[in-house]
DNA sequence: GGGTTGCCCGTTTTT
DNA sequence: CGGGCAACCC
């Protein structure tokens, strides 16, 4: 849709005019001026979190334009996320119109695949291959594991995938991988399988994720001829989030900018999150050593957030060593710090979340919309406590991070079905639809498929005219085959919309989820609905299926007033009035395994998302944790993060009950370092903390309410949720159905039959236990 | 071929 | 505690 979809326009002579300088350029500070103004060679940008690295980007774009020192389409300007370029896209518009258009703006991931399209075929690429989604790579090495005879309870295929994915980060072919970079992974055969990999995937005309940047790059590097011509085109190179970049993309970027050298990364190492994904703050790190000339502009005044909530970040993240070096200020030294950042403790998860929605209802009450504020946590697992609770209290909520609408079962479903109709030699979208539903097309039936294919050397749906079949079965295929041959017709003369609806109609899939009596299946049909209009923006289908299989998630601009909960890798680039950081427990934030696999690197990432988590805030940022956390079913024992003693006292404040614990002083000692806190004892509430006497920890400090609760009474009325041992029999109540007996537990949802309403499936949140 | 049971395992996840 | 998946049974 947005992935560049504009041809590059004639080149039409201009009136040569003497530049003037632009009005847009009086908005910016000094800093921000000189990284837009500074247009050639190359400028790295510093932008700690608030400084306006956005308005740098599209300025400096629409300056170059301005100055005429180049053609939109001879500016190349990447991001991470779908939903930075879009936003750059649409702040570029707003600037310098149509024109925006025309500029190489896009993701890497889009941009290489613009590139392969174009010529792929110099790699044995077809023009029309396609993108895997990480569960079809799974699918397709376990696969391979298991012909190779690999204990894949060993030796996951999840684990292979991540190594090969990390070569591929690092720009690395299987020929071009060292004995020292092979892996371990499977007694070393790792390799051998990222051969074969890269082979299989050939051979059904598609790539990976990994390979959208490191097939350009082998391009780059074979074709000098090819790189030649980019070099060319791309006058100006912009890339935002440089501190997320992977080796693969610094090398890519490197050969492009070659010649002219006029790049502008920019980044900030405090936010450098996804080291575990392959990205190298080192590309950050060492920009001067690659660029030697390169100038390097800090942008350190902050528009977003208060000093208080400034102090406390900055304070925290001084903590890392190896940093570039930032101080962030706040826009205006002479403004109202604001408030202090506040900590409170709690006594276990539940009542966390509790409260902490229980303040969010107050402050909504007191004007605060509910967009204005979000729920920023570490693992996704804590959303589902607050999701209960939010369901309990009405208050209208959207969980992020959960389950991606182009990563559901249905909407791949579909979009295999429209790939199969595409291409019926696409094997993968084969095998995914060809007994979905069940048509008794099954491991035997594939088998033989599958030999027939091999020996004839076809896709397994032409295989089908070929194989010795039963006639059943024969029959059977023969109709899917019609299916298929039916829908392309209907390309021809209708809507995309019209033909997946054709499809999932004809196919019996649509009646499959219709049928299906779980919770979720209700759920699903309205997904494949939301398909639908989501297709009235494509004209065609293989531009849906690029669409598709580049973004992860439908932008749904719902302009209703509610909640988020998300994690704080999520929460990158976002900005809230208010912001609760739940969760700062040791083991949870900083994550155990965070601090078991990469140590002090591992931790410096931890606190690196705890920096953002922070600076996500504008007026106010709460932070808490929990002496008793619930995690894989069992409730353990919690101490305060560190993060919590990293805080700097002068900008933060306790919440009352903290604040009988301990005085101001005692925060600075650490509690976390065991001085008087002992692990895997009930230390808060048994122990006597050593020093002096009248302050401690108590369960009726913790359980008394903190701040201004005033609403937390009607909180009180919220119904114990039914426990989930023994619920069947159990006497209910729901708000809307009146009450009923507990028939069937199906999981997620409870099968009640109300007294007057009949059998209804409903999710046990919505019940009340009736004690009779 | 399809449904059921029992066992294992458990961060973060831009594309 | 619960989801996902492999082994197992009908």
């Amino acid at each position: 849709m947005d992935l560049f979809e504009i041809e590059e326009p004639e080149w039409v002579q201009v009136e040569k005019k003497e530049p003037s300088k632009p009005s847009f350029l009086n908005d910016l500070n000094k800093e921000q001026r000189q990284a837009v103004e500074t247009t050639e060679g190359p400028v790295l940008v510093l932008s700690g979190a608030g400084t306006g690295k956005t308005k740098v980007l599209t300025t400096r774009i629409a300056y170059i334009l301005q100055q005429q020192k180049a053609m939109p389409w001879q500016i190349l300007a990447v991001t991470f996320t779908n939903k930075a370029s879009k936003e750059m896209k649409e702040r570029l518009e707003k600037m310098i119109g149509a024109d925006a258009f025309s500029v190489w703006l896009g993701t890497f991931h889009s941009i290489g695949i613009r590139i392969l399209r174009k010529h792929g075929s110099l790699l044995g690429l077809e023009s029309n291959f396609i993108v895997l989604d990480s569960d079809d790579q799974e699918r397709l090495l376990k696969q391979m594991m298991q012909e190779a005879g690999v204990d894949i309870k060993k030796y996951t295929p999840a684990g292979l995938l991540d190594v090969i994915q990390r070569w591929k980060d690092k720009g690395l072919l299987p020929h071009q991988v060292t004995a020292m970079q092979n892996s371990g992974f499977c007694e070393g055969r790792a390799l051998w399988f990222y051969e074969r990999y890269q082979e299989r995937l050939r051979s059904l005309n598609a790539v990976d994720f990994g390979d959208l940047l490191l097939l350009p790059l082998a391009l780059f590097q074979s074709h000098p001829d090819v790189l030649q011509q980019y070099q060319k085109q791309f006058h100006y190179i912009l890339v935002d989030e440089y501190q997320d970049t992977n080796v693969a993309q610094y090398l890519l970027l490197r050969l492009l900018a070659k010649g002219h050298g006029n790049i502008c990364c920019v980044g900030d190492d405090d936010q450098s999150i996804y080291s575990w994904r392959g990205a190298e703050v080192e590309n950050i790190l060492s920009f001067q050593n690659v660029f030697p000339d390169a100038l390097i502009i800090r942008l350190e005044r902050n528009y977003r957030s208060t000093a208080h909530i400034l102090g406390a970040a900055s304070h925290l993240i001084s903590f890392n060593q190896g940093r570039l070096g930032k101080t962030l200020k706040t826009a205006d030294e002479l403004q109202d710090a604001g408030e202090k950042v506040k900590v409170t403790g709690y006594w276990s998860g539940s009542q966390e979340a509790e409260k902490i929605i229980a303040q969010i209802i107050n402050e909504n009450k007191k004007g605060i919309r509910l967009s204005d504020m979000a729920i920023l946590v570490r693992a996704t697992f804590q959303t589902r406590q607050f999701e209960e609770v939010l369901i309990k209290s009405g208050v209208p909520y959207k969980i992020i991070g959960g389950f991606k609408f182009y990563e559901r079962e249905e909407i791949k479903d579909a979009v295999a079905y429209l790939r199969l109709i595409l291409n019926p030699n696409d094997d993968l979208a084969f095998l995914r639809v060809v007994n979905k539903p069940r048509r008794g097309v099954g491991p035997q039936a594939l088998e033989t498929l599958t030999k027939t294919a091999r020996e004839k050397r076809i896709s397994l749906f032409d295989a089908i005219a070929w194989a010795p079949l039963k006639p059943l079965l024969r029959k059977t295929l023969d109709g899917f085959i019609s299916l298929i041959k039916q829908s392309q017709e209907k390309m021809q003369s209708a809507f995309p919309a019209e033909v997946v609806r054709f499809i999932l109609n004809e196919s019996g899939y649509i009646q499959m989820w219709k049928q299906d009596k779980s919770v979720e299946s209700q759920g699903r049909v309205e997904n494949i609905m939301e398909l639908y209009t989501v297709l009235d923006d494509f004209k065609s289908i293989e531009e849906f299926i690029e669409y598709a299989s580049l973004v992860t998630d439908v932008d749904d601009e719902t302009s209703s007033d509610q909640l988020v909960v998300m994690t704080l890798h999520a929460s990158k680039g976002l900005e809230y009035r208010h912001v609760y950081l739940p969760g700062w427990e040791e083991g949870l934030f900083p994550h155990q395994k965070a601090l078991d696999e990469s140590g002090e690197s591992g931790l410096e990432e931890e606190r690196r998302l705890a920096y953002v988590g922070i600076t996500r805030a504008r007026e106010r940022a709460f932070i808490s944790f929990a002496s008793n956390r619930r995690m894989y079913g069992q409730t353990q024992n919690a101490l305060p993060s560190r993060f919590v003693d990293e805080l700097p006292k002068d900008h933060i404040i306790l919440s009352p009950s903290l604040n009988k614990a301990f005085s101001m002083d005692m925060i600075e000692p650490a509690w976390s370092k065991g001085g008087f806190f002992e692990q895997n004892e009930n230390a808060y509430f048994e122990k006597e903390p050593n020093y002096g006497n009248k302050s401690k920890w108590s369960r009726e400090s913790l359980n008394t309410s903190d701040y201004e609760i005033n609403s937390y009474n009607a909180y009180s009325t919220v119904p114990r949720q039914i426990r989930k041992s023994k619920r069947i029999g159990k006497r209910v109540h729901h708000e809307l159905f009146g009450d009923g007996t507990v028939i069937k537990d199906a999981g997620d949802a409870l099968e009640v039959s109300f007294d007057s309403v009949g059998v209804k499936k409903v999710k046990s949140a919505f019940l009340e236990e009736l004690f009779t």
